[in-house]
DNA sequence: GTAATATGGTTAATCGTTTCGTTTGAATGA
DNA sequence: TCATTCAAACGAAACGATTAACCATATTAC
């Protein structure tokens, strides 16, 4: 493994020379650049980026810590998290928090501890650890949820619109017995769906009774068992509203095992659209959210925050970003079937 | 941002005391811990991996390249490959190469400046890159596929036996049409995946002609794209095997939108299997491989490398790890159904 | 009583860069 | 001709940790 004085003796100069080739910043003349490439060449030096981050004290590096890496959703967001990232010569530290508050903050110290320039946040939990690092001064940028009370820098879509007009496009088929499996309430992005389709609900004077109201916790098992309970009250929904992917398919898994056929006797409306939905029966309809562009967002904001952090100005973008939605009608919502209405 | 001298003059001690407490190596008093405990408290100090990387020369940092985030059968690896490296107490920089051996080849490069410990790394061309980087005896595992001629550290799984054991469910359930979608061929899965499929067969006495071997990349379009071609031919096959889970994708994408219902018209079988597969109709007939055991196995015997790095015994982990995989029958796999076979 | 040995602490060099301040030597001006 | 300027290269001090080499004091062995 070679150092910057390998190179400048090498090269008879000096390391400042070489420095400064390699980073282009020093004019230095054509003939010591030619010598200091050489030497490079010759012994395949890579500088060492370690000793770099200590000595400019920047690594380079951003964080991203996300609740579950299995979901789509997440993914999509991190290719647009990476490739803006790239853009801008960083990497990306990834850790899953597996929707686990304790792991979070264990993740947040230690990236911390490695020195990120910054980290993007899906949080898990109420922002015990994410206080720490906002006291500090030290650049934070949330997407797709916020904790309640949290006003600073963050990407997120329009929860309660998108959840309106899923509730909307359920209403205008005919429904009026209309069921929600609403995700974590204590975050922003589930407290808004369940806000936006009570009040559309509401304005349409569809009563939400308490047995259609199911708390899941955004993962599949939860939605595979709200799904059972929902479908097997004595007078069953007939559209479900599943506020987030996995939970749709902990529903569509509910209603095969029970063999009831979507969207012939219920009608199934889900939060996130993905890839696969198409290729299946039936095609969901859902609410798509711009997911790459969340990600890219996020950190284009946060390389911003980082590059602003010397000035003194400072605190330029510490306001939420709220992205649009869009709802994609498919085959898996219907007008309700008479006779099922009736049946009880 | 505070250092260890700023800890060591607050508690009253040298700054060798408080390396001695905060990596628990040297024996220190009672009375002198305490009160440099109290100085990190009060002071709110963490210290810097940076410093501490460049020093001790280990950054406990992983690196991992994949070809595509959005693969649920890499991000389920991914989630092995966390788990085990923060029990280990590394991190993991995570790059998403977009099957584009150029940005691999960048990624690597990065990597390698960045001083992380070890790779591990799904190859998405040639090794040329690899070649450099394992000439220089760097820590490097594969997994899922290897590069042709490779022979080193890595973790993949029995493609061939599953080849064979997806070809002969079809084959006894009375197919003789039978047709298959591979991916790259320049990597081992692709190749293994098409020779255990043409064994079978070849046993089995079944031709496999041309027109019912399609070229695909392991990604959905081609899996649709193909799936298109091979649907329109005058006799079209009455059996697909799929070679990974977004052409699968693809291919029932295509199959919907032909209105060729499945597996009444078609029976597909797919390699990989994924959590949605059993939520949606048809429920697929797929193979199921050790995602997240890939994962961790790989993993660990990367951490056995960098630990094992420095002692002269050295290179005690070169060989090629096979998993083994298991085919789940559901219901997108049936007999062919006569009337169709004869139309034409 | 003195040497040997723990025990528990300090000092200072070091890891591989960057960068500030300085030196060098050639070019310019009066 | 000799000061003055300027570009280009250099030397050495950081960055924040670890750790080898030392040193003081107390305990023990004989």
């Amino acid at each position: 493994m070679y150092t910057i004085r390998d190179i400048a003796r090498l090269a008879n100069v000096s390391t400042a020379t070489v420095s400064g080739v390699i980073n282009g910043k020093k004019t230095v003349g054509e003939e010591f650049k030619r010598r200091v490439l050489n030497a490079m060449e010759a012994l395949d030096y890579h500088p060492d980026q370690v000793a770099r981050s200590l000595k400019v004290r920047k690594t380079f590096t951003l964080g991203m810590v996300i609740p579950d890496v299995t979901n789509p959703f997440f993914t999509d967001v991190m290719r647009g998290v990476e490739d803006e990232a790239r853009k801008g010569g960083y990497s990306v530290i990834f850790c899953n928090s597996n929707e686990d508050p304790e792991l979070e903050s264990q993740y947040l110290s230690t990236l911390y501890a490695r020195r990120v320039d910054g980290v993007i946040l899906s949080p898990a939990g109420a922002l015990a650890a994410e206080e720490r690092l906002l006291r500090r001064r030290f650049p934070l940028v949330f997407f797709d949820r916020v904790p309640p009370g949290y006003s600073g820098a963050g990407v997120v879509t329009d929860n309660v619109g998108a959840s309106r007009d899923a509730a909307r496009h359920l209403i205008n088929l005919g429904h009026t017995r209309i069921a929600i499996i609403v995700g974590r309430l204590d975050m922003s992005n589930g407290a808004e769906r369940l806000e936006g389709f009570r009040q559309e609900l509401l304005e349409a004077g569809l009563p939400l009774p308490d047995e259609y109201l199911k708390r899941g916790n955004f993962k599949l098992e939860s939605g595979y068992e709200k799904g059972l309970e929902l479908m097997r009250l004595e007078s069953p929904p007939t559209a479900v509203f599943s506020c987030n992917n996995k939970m749709t398919l902990g529903l569509m898994r509910a209603l095969g095992e029970l063999q009831i056929p979507c969207p012939e006797r219920v009608s199934v409306l889900g939060f996130d659209d993905f890839d696969w939905t198409s290729s299946f029966i039936p095609h969901l309809t859902a609410i798509s959210q711009p997911t790459y562009e969340m990600g890219r967002r996020a950190t284009e904001i946060l390389l911003r925050k980082i590059e602003h952090d010397k000035d003194p100005a400072g605190m330029v973008e510490e306001q939420l970003i709220v992205l649009p939605n869009e709802l994609r009608i498919r085959d898996s919502t219907a007008p309700p079937y008479p006779v099922c209405t009736q049946r009880a």
